[in-house]
DNA sequence: GGTAATTCGGATATTATCATCCGAATACCG
DNA sequence: CGGTATTCGGATGATAATATCCGAATTACC
């Protein structure tokens, strides 16, 4: 559902609010903190700072921040640099299909990922944080299908 | 959202049940008909025979025929053998993450893959074929989310 | 100004997915 | 019985995602 690369993300978005938007946090520390691959993890954050997510400073004590409240900042942003999330012109199906030519799999394939889309860009860093519930309008759809 | 060689697969089984279940289809008269990559969608057939979905016969006059009703085979049945479907223990966040032991993100990765999940088993190849819309009780939440 | 800490950015390795190739084994048909 | 069409199954080759490496550029601190 994520890509390995959107949940690193993710990761490290949620440990810098759990710092604090003071000082900047060095991608060692984090990679160190979180116990992620920390070349990597590098890339990753400055993507993010470049996408605008985070806040980059170099040099000795540099590092990164977050770039904005963390109630500002939905899932959603931070994962978009590493994956296409909206709806893509293939189809479930294959081939290309639009409103107007529309395959018999157009509005399954519009269901889902509206759904997900849907809760990307209703969650914050900060509902994360707290521990906050899904909208009851989002979630209404998905009570009970917890055990695998 | 689906991999390739899952969206491979449906296309098949949806040719297979456009031709009636009457005769076998070879895998070369398949990807002849779809223009797909001959070679693979062989090997993505003979899975799908092995996993009970289609049924196949060996030698010449030989080929793939559905193994049950269009109306009887849901998407989901088609898709799985080639992709995760069930929630997987790793959760948005990366680690482990149960009923017990909940991450922040538990309940927003349950209500993604249960609404994906709904989709799928929902889906019979029949209403593909048939072009019959998703049942309203699933299809609530999707609305005016197409444009891209 | 020198040194250490750090991001920046490209080149390269590793791994999973997608795809091809080829030699069987099997069954129909004359 | 021999020939041909076909699935079966493993080995191998591309391509994209993930991950590492290293040299440079930049900045804080002494």
């Amino acid at each position: 559902m994520l890509s390995q690369t959107g949940i690193y993300a993710l990761q490290a978005v949620l440990h810098l609010a759990r710092q604090g938007g003071g000082a900047s946090v060095s991608a060692a520390s984090i990679s160190d903190a979180l116990d992620l691959p920390a070349t990597y993890l590098a890339k990753v954050l400055h993507r993010l700072g470049r996408e605008g997510v985070l806040h980059s400073t170099r040099g000795a004590r540099g590092g990164f921040r977050l770039a904005a409240d963390p109630a500002a900042i939905t899932v959603a942003t931070v994962v978009a640099p590493f994956q296409e999330l909206r709806p893509s012109r293939t189809c479930l199906l294959g081939g290309p299909c639009d409103l107007e030519n529309p395959c018999s799999a157009h509005e399954r394939r519009v269901a889902w990922t509206a759904a997900a889309l849907r809760i990307l860009e209703c969650t914050t860093i900060a509902d994360l944080l707290e521990g906050n519930p899904l909208p009851a309008a989002v979630s209404a759809h998905a009570q009970s299908e917890d055990r695998p």
